[in-house]
Order: structure tokens, then sequence, then C-alpha cells
DNA sequence: ATGCCTAAGCCCCTTAGA
């Protein structure tokens, strides 16, 4: 069984490229961040000819999250993550959705970036992290299968991106972001890709700009946390990156794991 | 120190992304 993870940056831009990734890698699971369109505007139908049926979480510009599933629909579990306060400020960014595929319990996160830090961009983040833990603590409870896959916009480790100096300054390498990141790792969940590739070195995002992509100059933001239910079946996991390099691309690639029957 | 791209809105510039 394959799940796979996706930032697409946008769905209907990103369309033609989206049908082809399913079509030609056809993951079981396929979850969809930065969606950018409204709940009335997202393609179900498109999904639908290919036999996919989909969830989905969807705000006006920003932000947006699906899943998808290959002949099964998603039994929704969730969405949105809940506030750890009654007195916390309602969180109106559509950026958590969770459902049961098959047995398996899938979250889809697309995690705040987080810049300019310091400031309440930064402060929003940690604090989204802080309600994100609390409910995979809860996910770590049930006992089942589960994942939680999705862009985190964290670089955990210096050896996941080409130019740690480059970033230095950016919310996504801060020393603050890391710990929250490594405070799940804690937990016991397992980063799936860092378990196939420990030395690193392997990308998921690309910028669009000052020819990042024909550079190499990516890092790893894009994550797959294994339940250990799911952890003690990994056999593979990976990055798509040629569909990065391809027509009207996203500026991320499509990242997948794959689990023994 | 800043822009380099890209998408979307209601729109020919601004906002947000990472």
């Amino acid at each position: 069984m394959k799940i796979a993870s996706f930032n697409i940056n946008g769905v209907k831009a990103r369309l033609p490229r989206l049908l082809e990734w399913l079509v030609e890698t056809r993951p079981k699971v396929a979850c969809l961040q930065e969606v950018k369109s409204q709940d009335e505007g997202f393609p179900a139908e498109e999904f639908e000819k290919i036999g996919y049926h989909a969830i989905w979480h969807g705000q006006k510009s920003f932000n947006g999250v699906a899943i998808l599933a290959d002949g099964v629909k998603p039994i929704e579990t969730r969405r949105g993550l809940p506030k750890l306060n009654d007195s916390d400020p309602d969180d109106d960014h559509a950026r958590y959705l969770e459902a049961e595929v098959d047995g398996v319990r899938v979250a889809c996160i697309y995690l705040p970036n987080g810049n300019p830090q310091p400031g309440p961009k930064f402060d929003y983040k940690l604090a989204w992290m802080e309600r994100l833990r609390a409910r995979m603590r809860e996910l770590w409870a049930l006992e089942v299968p589960c994942a939680v896959v999705g862009d985190y916009n964290v670089i955990p480790h210096d050896n996941d991106v080409w130019a740690p100096k480059a970033m230095a300054d950016d919310a996504l390498m801060q020393p603050a972001s890391r710990d929250a990141y490594m405070r799940l790792l804690g937990d016991g969940w397992t980063d799936a890709l860092r378990t196939m590739n420990p030395r690193g070195g392997v990308w998921t995002y690309w910028d669009y700009q000052a020819g990042a992509w024909q550079r190499d100059h990516g890092f790893r933001i894009d994550h797959m946390l294994l339940s250990p239910e799911l952890a003690d079946r990994l056999v593979a996991a990976g990055v798509d990156k040629d569909y990065r390099g391809r027509e009207k691309a996203s500026d991320h690639a499509p990242v997948w794991f794959e689990i023994s029957a």
C-alpha cells in the first residue's frame, strides 16, 4: 500500500500535472496541500474520472488540504486541529484534514510557514505545532496504523538543505521550529523519508526563483510521520523528483512511502 | 539589502508563499 503527499500549490493551476502524477504513480492515498481553492471550486469530478474519491477542506486563495483515495471514499475523522484551551482564538486556516482509508488513519497537514520571524506568523506556527502535537498524541493512543503527512515547513537537519547558511534566518530552520518537530519524533513517530535516507541530501522543495531547480538548491520540508503500527511495515519511501521539472510544476515534489500488506 | 517566480483575487497591482 502506497501513501503519498503532495503540496500542489493550486489545485486548478496544477490539475493536468496532478492527474498525470496520480495515473502514473497510482498511490492508494494521496494527501494534497495548498489546494488554494474554496470548497465549491474543488475539482472532485476530475479525480472521480480516474478512480479517486476525495474529501477536502478548502479556503479562498490560500491553504486548503484534501485527501484522495483510489477506489474508496476516505472516511473523515477530523477537520481542523482542536484548540488547546477554550479561551484560544478560533483558527480559520484550512490546514488539517484527517480520514481513515482501508483501516489506516491518515492526517493531511499544511503546517504554517512562519515567515517572517520573529513575529505573529512565527508565533502562529509554533502554537500550531503544539496543537498538532496534542492531536498526534491522541492518534498515538488509538494504537492503530497512522500516518501524519504533509508540508511541515520545517527543515529538520542541516543536511536537509542545500546550504544551511542561506536559510539560517528562515522560519523553517529556527531552533524553535526544529525543537517542536523533534518533540514529535521524541514521542515515537518515525520520519519515513529520513529512515530510508539517514544521511540526508534528499530534497522535496525547490524555489521557483534564482534557478533553484536547475542548481539543485532544495530542501526537505514535506514529511511523513508514522506510528509504530505503520513504521513496522515500512518497506520504501521516496520523492517523485522528476515531477518538479515538468511544465507548470508545483515548487514541491510528491513524497510517498510504501507499507507491506 | 533586495529581487529573483508563481497563483489567486477581482484585477493589472497586492498578498502570500518558503
